[in-house]
DNA sequence: CGTAAAATTGACTGACTTCAAATTCGGTGG
DNA sequence: CCACCGAATTTGAAGTCAGTCAATTTTACG
């Protein structure tokens, strides 16, 4: 049996063991591999959806734009994400999925995902426990943008990215490679490109971070969560599932 | 039978087309009727959850803290309003919902949610379809709060609320009624109660709106539209179903 | 190398916050 | 019916965090 759906197994196992049969059954999916490069978009605003998409390998990140133009990016996704279930199952897609960086994907026929999350409840409940663990960052991120300041708000995001990381072994929370640009962290972070850039370097001035263009070093962990008002338990890492 | 959760029924039959045995079951659910006053919790964030709450009369809220004590409110809920889908199927509340004003809640266990979810699939999907249109609206108030200055982000949760009353035949979309305090209006866009009232004003200053304390008239709703920056694409009121 | 994208720096500006006080509203009891 | 009280709303003045504009430097990569 191909074993390109493995990571999506291994996901949806954070959330709820399932059995042998049920790993089976999802790696069954049929699916068809796609190569994305940078900034290539996985489903556009707007647009139908037909597909469910994993990432299996980069990153990829979701958007909407205001009418001036302003951008905001509300999840950065990472191996293993089922990366549209939010918007395949709804009519229209209400924002962006875009590689952030080269990246492989499988789509998945929206039909074939339902239908197996109903044939297998354990699978179903993986799903939608998913897809609320997205929420609930989601809300996180409403928190960090709307009520901390630009220092807490960045050094938030790097330790969950961090965290985020090392838990798929892409790197550990105290170094670890940074997925994306500073216009792209200022997107996510709602502040401009300018002071994204500005506060990286308070962060390491402030000994918090060393950094070398991409790559973040965290020289105390505690620190920086302090720092950050970083509380992990919005990722829903440990719940003890459903 | 009794028909206390008849508005659940409405509520899922707008996201899926429910047959009269789908419906009936959804009503045939136990639950427990309980009276909220303002400011009484619903879910606490932290604990654990062990029911789904479906909002029955009233008005409620979600909130997240923030550690120096900055209040987050990620979403208003109405009548037919599962406030606890959210929390439930997850370990933990990573956040709190509060009651707005009075309000009748029904307190439905936990099991009896998931098992019919898995009973009957057309209940699921549109229990699962009203999970993801709360992550959209989640999704548009970060770009709210995040891209949008303050008077546009003021008009754009008139223009939310008013179109969401309009659909419960709470109000119409150009005279309703704000179920919330300017404090409350404050912590849902991100800024202090002072510019929230300040925002008000030039609202109605520029003829876009009228006010009287609580109750909102809107003179021109296509003018506010524009100026909200309001697609209602988001709320997913007219997608065709799943 | 050469080029475009990304990162960085500097000076200036302004939207929103902060702090402090006054006024109005809504409900309660005399 | 009116006096009272806390909560909600409103007003004013001063301060600041982050935005804007414009230019320079560094990096990645063919």
């Amino acid at each position: 049996m191909a074993t390109d759906l493995a990571p999506m197994v291994r996901k949806f196992s954070l959330w709820k063991e399932l059995s042998a049969d049920d790993q089976a059954a999802v790696m069954a999916l049929p699916y068809q591999l796609a190569t994305l490069d940078p900034g290539d978009y996985v489903i556009r605003q707007g647009s139908a959806t037909t597909h469910s998409c994993l990432l299996l390998q980069g990153f990829a990140f979701r958007q909407k734009l205001a009418q001036d133009g302003g951008r905001s990016i509300s999840a950065v996704h990472m191996r293993g994400d089922i990366v549209d279930l939010q918007n395949s199952l709804l009519g229209h897609a209400d924002h962006s999925v875009q590689a952030l960086t080269r990246a492989q994907i499988a789509r998945i026929p929206r039909e074939a995902v339902t239908t197996l999350a109903f044939e297998r409840p354990s699978i179903g409940l993986a799903m939608w426990y998913d897809t609320l663990v997205e929420a609930s960052i989601c809300r996180e991120w409403l928190l960090n943008v709307s009520r901390r300041d630009a220092l807490t708000r960045i050094a938030h995001l790097l330790c969950e990215i961090g965290l985020r990381l090392e838990t798929l072994n892409l790197g550990t929370r105290s170094n670890f490679e940074l997925p994306m640009t500073q216009d792209q962290l200022a997107d996510a972070t709602g502040m401009t490109p300018i002071h994204a850039n500005r506060t990286l370097q308070e962060l390491a001035a402030r000994g918090l971070i060393s950094r070398t263009m991409r790559t973040i070093t965290v020289n105390d962990w505690s620190k920086l969560q302090r720092a950050a008002d970083f509380e992990p338990g919005y990722l829903h890492l440990a719940d003890g599932g459903i």
